[in-house]
DNA sequence: TTTTTAAGGAACTGATTGGTTCCTAAATGG
DNA sequence: CCATTTAGGAACCAATCAGTTCCTTAAAAA
C-alpha cells in the first residue's frame, strides 16, 4: 500500500501525512464524534482519495493509531535510554506523561486512552491494540527497572508489576488532565510514584 | 421538576428509574454514540415523554451522571467508614475499584471516565463535572489518609498529594480495565499503591 | 361533572451520516 | 505516442440523526 507499483498515476499527497492529519481529527473527536466531512477538512483529501488510499473510516483509525502509539513509543524509550541514572531517566519519561497531562495538552487527552475508552468494549481489534500499547510501554519501563535493580539505584521486587504501576499511573494522569489540572499537581502525582522504586 | 404539582395528569413513569435506564445506555455507547432511539429503547418511554421529562439529550446525560456520581461517592464512603483499621478501609475500597477494573465490569468501564474522556474538552460543563467528582473522591480518602496519620497508621506527609495519588490510580486501573485485565493483576496495583500510605 | 393540566405517542422536519459509484484528468511504462 | 492504471472529485445513496409539533388520552382538582 505504501510503495507505487510504478504503473499507472502515482498517489500526489503522502500517506503517513494524510494518516497524521486523519490522527490530529480523531484525537480532538474521538471516532464516533468524527464524521467523514471533519476527515476530508482534515485532510485536505476527497472522499474517492481517501477511501481509496485506506478503505473505510475504520481502517484509517487504525493507521492514525500506529502513527500515534509508534511516536509515543519512541518518544519514551529515548527519555528511558537517556545518560544518567536510571531513576532520572524514569522520573524524565514521568515527567513528560505529567506535562503531555497538564493544562491545554492535558485536555487534549492521549488518543489511545480515548479509543480505548470509546471502543474497546465493542471493538476486540481495537481493544487488543490498546492493550498491546500498554504492554509496550510497560516492557520499557521493565527494561529500565531491571537495569535499576541491577545497579542498586531501584529497590528489588516484581519488575512487572512496578512497572504496570507506573503504566497504571500514566493512564491516571491522562484521565485527571481531561479536566485540566495544573502541571505542578501533576508532579506532585509522579514524585509519589517515583517513591514506590525506592521502596517495595 | 420532581415533585407532582398537584394538579393534572400525574407522571406514570419514575425520574430516577428513567434516568438510571439512560445513565446504562450512555454507560454502554457514549454520548455520541448513543441515539435518541437507543434511549427511547432502553427506557421504554416515547419521544415526547422523554423530552417533557429531561429537556434534552445533554440534560438527560447530566441527570444520568449525577445518579451515577451519587452512588459511587457513597459506595466509596460506606468502605471507607468501615470499622477496623484505616488502611483496611481504604484497601477495601481500592479492591473495589480493582473488582470494577477487571474482566467484565473493567470492559465496560467507568461512566465518569468515559464522559470525561469524550467530552471535557469540547464541553466546560461536563469537565467541571467531572472534576467535581474527581475531586469529592480525592476528599473521601483525604479523610481517610487524616484518620489514619492521627493514630499512626499512615505516614505523614501532604494528605491531598497523597489522596490526589490513590485517585490517579483509581482512575489508570478503569483505563487499563477497558482492555480486559485480570482481577489478580489489578490487585497487585492495589497494593503498590497502598505502600505509599506506609511510607512518605 | 367540569375544568385543568400534562402524559404519551405518532408523524414529520431538515440536516447529516458513512459509504458507493461514477467520470474525468493525469502520470506512468512501453 | 499510446495504452494502462490510478488519482481526485462530484453526484448520489439509503439510513439515521436530534429535535419539534400536534393530537389524543387520562388523571387530578374543583
Amino acid at each position: 500500500m505504501t510503495a507505487h507499483p510504478g504503473l499507472g498515476r502515482p498517489r500526489e499527497f503522502d500517506l503517513d501525512v494524510a494518516a497524521r492529519d486523519a490522527m490530529n481529527v480523531f484525537w480532538d473527536h474521538g471516532y464516533e464524534g468524527t464524521s467523514l466531512p471533519d476527515l476530508i477538512e482534515g485532510t485536505g483529501l476527497s472522499r474517492g482519495s481517501l477511501y481509496k488510499a485506506f478503505g473505510d473510516k475504520k481502517k484509517l483509525l487504525l493507521a492514525a493509531l500506529d502513527l500515534y502509539m509508534a511516536e509515543g513509543l519512541r518518544a519514551t524509550a529515548d527519555l528511558l535510554s537517556q545518560p544518567g541514572t536510571v531513576k532520572e531517566a524514569i522520573r524524565a519519561s514521568l515527567l513528560r506523561y505529567a506535562h503531555l497531562s497538564s493544562d491545554e495538552a492535558g485536555r487534549r487527552g492521549c488518543l489511545v486512552v480515548a479509543i480505548a475508552v470509546e471502543m474497546a468494549a465493542h471493538d476486540p481489534a481495537l481493544a487488543e491494540r490498546a492493550a498491546q500499547m500498554f504492554r509496550r510501554i510497560q516492557q520499557l519501563y521493565v527494561g529500565a527497572i531491571v537495569r535499576g535493580q541491577a545497579n542498586g539505584e531501584i529497590a528489588e521486587g516484581d519488575e512487572q508489576v512496578m512497572a504496570r504501576f507506573l503504566v497504571c499511573q500514566i493512564q491516571g494522569m491522562r484521565v485527571l488532565g481531561k479536566t485540566g489540572g495544573l502541571e505542578a499537581d501533576m508532579v506532585a502525582l509522579v514524585d509519589s510514584a517515583m517513591l514506590m522504586l525506592e521502596r517495595n
